[in-house]
DNA sequence: ATTCCATATAGACGTTCGTCTATACAGTAC
DNA sequence: GTACTGTATAGACGAACGTCTATATGGAAT
């Protein structure tokens, strides 16, 4: 797995934001307004999030429309979730 | 969900060693061997994954010995499949 | 007691990160 | 054209991070 995802991941205003997304679509200004930070600052975080391909972005004349990519997410839960059954498959000593 | 989690992940090495341990409890001496670090510096890196929950340890005279928590495997399983399903359940615009 | 071994802690150093202000860019509306 | 609007980029700054060397700790072996 790609560590990239994970530094994404790794800032509450990031984690903040992707939340936001599993509601669907969402323009830039409507997540600026969510948190107290700078238009410049946004940018930058949606950019990192785009980066690591778990966000994927569209732009309608001059508003950005972001959304989470659903590949990505799979293939974060396929991660763990092989990580977990792995651990599940170990003989257990007594 | 803890940042916490994410921040403990972002790192190649301690990345490595999460990957490690699903084979099993293993010590820190195997571990040392396995990657290019010197000893602090791995002790550092036990220290931050078992702090956010992903680690436990356990000492059975000089040596340390480490495995993964499956509790924490599984609630990170849990935050990114409800994100997902919560993905799943909105309404395609055509 | 002294030595050896596995691990932890302290402190330093360069790099990366999150944030800001200032400014650029591109499109819309007059 | 000029002004405005939404977003991106540049550069700066302090905080956090990953790594190291040096040293401490605590137990085992001699």
């Amino acid at each position: 797995m790609d560590v990239e995802v994970f530094k994404a991941l790794s800032d509450h205003n990031r984690l903040k934001i992707l939340e936001m997304l599993t509601g669907g679509e969402i323009c830039a200004c409507r997540i600026l307004e969510a948190l107290s930070i700078t238009q410049p600052t946004l940018s930058h975080h949606m950019k990192i999030l785009q980066q690591c391909g778990l966000v994927g972005a569209r732009k309608v004349e001059q508003w950005s429309y972001y959304s989470i990519n659903p590949g990505k997410l799979s293939e974060i839960i396929d991660y763990f979730t092989e990580m977990r059954s792995r651990l599940d498959t170990l003989i257990v000593p007594e």
